[in-house]
DNA sequence: CCGGATCCGAATCGATACTG
DNA sequence: CAGTATCGATTCGGATCCGG
């Protein structure tokens, strides 16, 4: 089980060599939103094989990702070490990267508890945040979502004890498009595509002041320095 | 060819579906130094099949993260899109965590081009940047490396003209321990990592400062939120 | 239930050869 | 220069099984 190597020696490479394989990153995205055990971790990846999530695991504590941790008698639980806790600003970026194309949920798609945590921590705006208490659900997914002086706070929302956030949000995979601003929140609210179940609807305006991703931002370089130019001196068509 | 999907509707995921495939970020790593032809690629990328080469960038097409473009005859380039660029951030991070776990060099591995330019964008300060002009020597790479006003331009060093830069440093992979800090540029003259075959080995000191990576900036929030926790209230043995 | 290990068919990858 | 074709080696996916 020799790491499947590159043959190149560089930083980006030794990066994807640590975290590129397949359902790493996924992983190492579940361990951002606490430690999980080896249970959560494969409800959370319905898709994975046992044995792929087994061998990922693996490879992350060798790579010093990962770490085992043994629970006094209650079994044990894998978390991220300080170095693999380093990826958050990163798959927060790669999350927004990905948010942009997202498009509509594809036949089977799911969604996760902790996707759903990353997903509004990459959209988070503490400098535009307005305080608030969401109960938020998406799928069968309810998360209570607290944000209170800039602060993002996400857990789940326990299912007995009802009345408590300002509002409750149900907004099945229709919040992308709030989040990415395809829509106003009256407009969400006019064409369905979320309601308010309870509390005053214009916590809406909050929440998407609060969660926002916007659309590319890429550094407008104009493509590449020359003297690397093997290309040379030739125009692009059209 | 149907992508390879993870079933889930996630940022992330949609990220990795995009450029999580094996060699597809390495291809992006290149492009961001510029636009490259399909010959250019499969130099700077050694080891990989030429089937593997086409099925990506395929892929990145279909994925709107490269683009090719018909030069007038003279043959054509891949680059990447707008979308695509936004992964530069994200790139710069990954190379700048990966950096600091590379260790020596595996038998076999090579240095390009491209990666040497990546790794030193990674590793530049702007606001410690003091200006000069380098040339830099590692394995058989030569680059010329200007720095100006807090801005960097790489570009390859031309064979024949030679003596244009302030210092010609010679340095196979023993840079990584200078740019690392785990040696000091005197140390690094002592230890011969590296040699300045031409210009005052002062310069030594300000491509250190310019060029830096410390180790790990873990966020240190106490590993994950309370609410989550399918754990439970079990302290962690040891 | 928890934490995996094992087995096997399907898909992908790697290496080389070949082509317009 | 810019790929396609082929084929064995690996890895992945899905299912089952097993010891605590």
């Amino acid at each position: 089980m020799a790491e499947r190597r590159y043959g190149q020696y560089c930083g980006v490479t030794r990066a994807v060599e640590l975290v590129g394989e397949r359902w790493a990153l996924l992983i190492v995205r579940d361990l951002l939103v606490g430690p999980r055990r080896y249970t959560d971790l494969k409800r959370g990846l319905p898709r994975i094989p046992t044995n792929i999530l087994s061998s990922r695991l693996k490879e992350l504590q060798e790579g010093g990702v990962v770490r085992r941790v043994p629970l006094l008698s209650c079994g044990l639980v894998y978390e991220l070490t300080p170095y693999g806790r380093a990826l958050e600003p990163i798959l927060l970026a790669l999350g927004r990267w990905g948010f942009q194309t997202m498009g509509e949920p594809q036949e089977g798609d799911v969604v996760t508890s902790d996707s759903l945590t990353m997903a509004l921590r990459t959209a988070f705006r503490p400098e535009r945040a307005v305080d608030a208490d969401y109960e938020l659900h998406v799928g069968d997914v309810a998360l209570r979502v607290v944000v209170r002086s800039g602060d993002l706070r996400v857990s789940r929302a326990s299912p007995e004890a009802g009345p408590e956030a300002d509002a409750v949000i149900v907004a099945d995979t229709g919040v992308r498009r709030l989040i990415g601003g395809d829509v106003t929140p009256a407009e969400a609210l006019a064409r369905d595509l979320l309601t308010v179940v309870r509390g005053d609807e214009r916590f809406l305006g909050a929440f998407a002041a609060t969660f926002h991703i916007d659309p590319v931002t890429a550094t407008d370089t104009p493509q590449g320095s020359p003297g690397h130019g093997s290309p040379g001196p030739c125009d692009p068509a059209t």
